[in-house]
DNA sequence: AATCGAAGCAACCGCCGTCTC
DNA sequence: CGAGACGGCGGTTGCTTCGAT
């Protein structure tokens, strides 16, 4: 429902009392100079004291992506690229969470590092050959091992798939729309604009789980995945079911989750356990995935991530 | 030298969760 | 318990820079 227009009146007023766009470098240095002396606090006040006319949420993120003294600046380091890489295989647009394991760097920067740089890399790699698996840079084949071995009239036809779903009556069930909107936390899905993002959700020829434990491949209902007409497919959401320990009955109608927590939740209550050292060190078996995913412990982004970073421990 | 498109980056927007009153 | 303020996050936009023509 539309606000009554007092109301957008006001927030309209107590948003052009504010200054917007570019930071000049004296108010950097305000808001600099306040931050040494004070440090941290409610940013609204830090606005306001350190005698900017900016909002408290530009204060924030000009400190936490700019002014920051800890941050690290210039281009990404070759390991700096593989650990984003490898970490948004396994978690997807989780910025911040990918963030925190590379000091000196933020969100902001990673996330456009990703868009600008990263996504095109990958998606070049994976054009070039359908049946090669040589990438131009060995960096990525790690995270290609899986991907580059599905065939392409697997992906080609995931991707019809998701197409014509958009027309489908069930659609509207679906965690995901066919428009690449997510459900989950209400945010587009960029995944979803390529075939090499459509394969990394479909499991692989090697029996290795990859995205089905990103939010997407979990929030697919399997007749939708099936759809997809890949045996591979269809073998990588069998083995999802049994590691994760879905009942069958949820695994083809699972609870709608609109947001993150709702996610996170239906992965706990799954009691999944991730076992990061065995799938990710040698990137494990499918014997030895299954064996540690059924250990019963719950899902902990915390500590999964903290078990990545001892296979990255350049970064510890 | 001028133009144009691509790439890179900073900052904004809107949503959500949490906290406080 | 509900409303509002605030912080955090991810997606998107728009400006600037750079390189090719």
């Amino acid at each position: 429902m539309r606000k009554p227009e007092a109301v957008l009146g006001k927030e309209n007023a107590e948003k052009n009392k504010y200054r917007k766009g570019l930071w000049s470098p004296e108010e950097d240095e305000k808001l600099m100079r306040y931050m040494l002396n004070n440090g941290q606090g409610c940013w609204s006040d830090i606005a306001r004291n350190a005698g900017l006319q900016r909002c408290g949420k530009s204060c924030r993120l000009r400190w936490i992506n700019y002014l920051r003294p800890d941050l690290k600046r210039g281009a990404f380091s070759p390991q700096e690229e593989e650990l984003i890489v490898h970490l948004h295989s396994l978690i997807g647009n989780r910025w911040s969470q990918i963030a925190s394991r590379l000091p000196g760097r933020t969100d902001n920067e990673i996330k456009n590092f990703w868009n600008s740089t990263l996504k095109k890399r990958l998606k070049n790699n994976l054009s070039s050959s359908p049946y090669n698996h040589e990438s131009s840079d060995p960096r990525l084949d790690m995270m290609f091992g899986g991907i580059m071995s599905m065939q392409e009239h697997d992906i080609m036809s995931m991707n019809m798939s998701m197409d014509s779903s958009s027309t489908s009556s069930s659609s509207s069930q679906l965690p995901f729309s066919a428009t690449g909107h997510n459900s989950f936390d209400g945010s587009s899905m960029p995944f979803l604009d390529n075939h090499f993002e459509m394969a990394s959700m479909a499991g692989n020829t090697n029996g290795f789980l990859q995205a089905p434990l990103t939010e997407m491949g979990m929030g697919m209902r399997m007749e939708e995945r099936f759809r997809y007409g890949s045996l591979e497919a269809q073998r990588s959401m069998e083995l999802e079911r049994e590691v994760l320990c879905v009942p069958h009955e949820e695994m083809n109608h699972p609870p709608l989750m609109n947001n993150r927590s709702s996610f996170d939740q239906y992965l706990g209550t799954n009691e999944q356990n991730l076992n990061v050292e065995e799938m990710f060190g040698d990137m494990g078996s499918h014997g030895q995935l299954q064996e540690s995913l059924k250990m019963g412990n719950e899902w902990d982004l915390e500590s999964f991530m903290q078990d990545i970073s001892s296979s990255f421990p350049h970064f510890l």
